[in-house]
DNA sequence: TTGGTATAGTTGACTTCGCAAGCAATGATA
DNA sequence: TATCATTGCTTGCGAAGTCAACTATACCAA
């Protein structure tokens, strides 16, 4: 009986392991990398992720409700976010000609300053922390198995 | 000129690929499984971490500090979520005897059954999301890939 | 003993983010 | 055309979590 219960267990936490560990690895990261970004560039890791898609999206511009999706934040997540990046100067509001409802957000040439500058040492923190763990055969595997994981609601994601 | 800078984003996309997945992949899991587990159960997803921390941990107790380590939150962090298992009486304190700074926090009779409770569908869940997206094998790598990454000042991680 | 430092824990002020609700614009249908 | 559902976006509110500051205890060393 009780090995029956001490078996149950052990698969319990094998069938938990690789989720766990992603839950942990996670909140240790993103805490040390967001602080890193907020001493250096007064930006945080969801600032600066957003950041990166404007950058990369064609004419700079996306629409918001699209960049709420891509970077799995709620419409009003993204407002809100945006509020503070709109408040720097670094990313501008663009309205749409053929539909009124939507609105874009446009990264501002003060932005893809901003971005540039804030890219050299982020690269650099997210390859201490994260890329210098792997070979770049174990990069691309990892990155493949990540990528099997559903994104839910998430129609609009480019990464 | 042009393809200078266009080469020089593809890397940069490659370098980031697998830490953004990571990111993208626990943003959506996590909301997914925590609306879940709020609404089977009434618990968030870090309450059920840590009840499921007590639950393997000797005598179901450990000092707060090292469950704060562990599920890495802050001190404070655990303070507040503790308050809530405690309210709901799932939770005690338990004062140490050898030194009167610690506090342990004890798994009731009550957060034994609620954790059992929430085990069986919460692991239903994850199954479904998670771990129905690989084989054995590919489980086994992801997370001995995952555990290559550093907890940081986490001493007391046992997962 | 006394003084200094480190550790465990709590609290207050603040930030971030999600949900529910609401508004305005669009599109589809009768 | 009139109606109704859907979509994009914002706002009020509340939950969760961090940091800084504080208390209390423990340990160490002169």
């Amino acid at each position: 009986m009780m090995s029956q219960v001490l078996s149950t267990q052990t698969e319990i936490a094998q069938e938990h392991r690789a989720w766990i560990r992603l839950l942990r690895a996670h909140a240790a990261l993103t805490r040390e990398l967001s602080g890193r970004l907020e001493a250096a560039h007064c930006l945080s890791l969801r600032d600066y992720d957003v950041l990166v898609q404007l950058h990369s999206a064609p004419d700079r511009r996306m629409r918001r409700i699209d960049l709420a999706r891509t970077v799995i934040l709620s419409p009003s997540g993204i407002t809100r976010l945006l509020e503070g990046l709109e408040r720097s100067g670094w990313v501008a509001k663009h309205h749409c000609a053929s539909d009124a409802r939507v609105t874009y957000a446009v990264l501002t040439e003060a932005g893809v300053a901003k971005f540039e500058e804030a890219h050299v040492t982020h690269l650099a923190d997210v390859e201490e922390l994260f890329g210098s763990r792997f070979s770049g055969d174990e990069h691309d595997r990892l990155a493949e198995l990540l990528g099997r994981l559903p994104l839910l609601d998430a129609g609009a994601c480019n990464a």
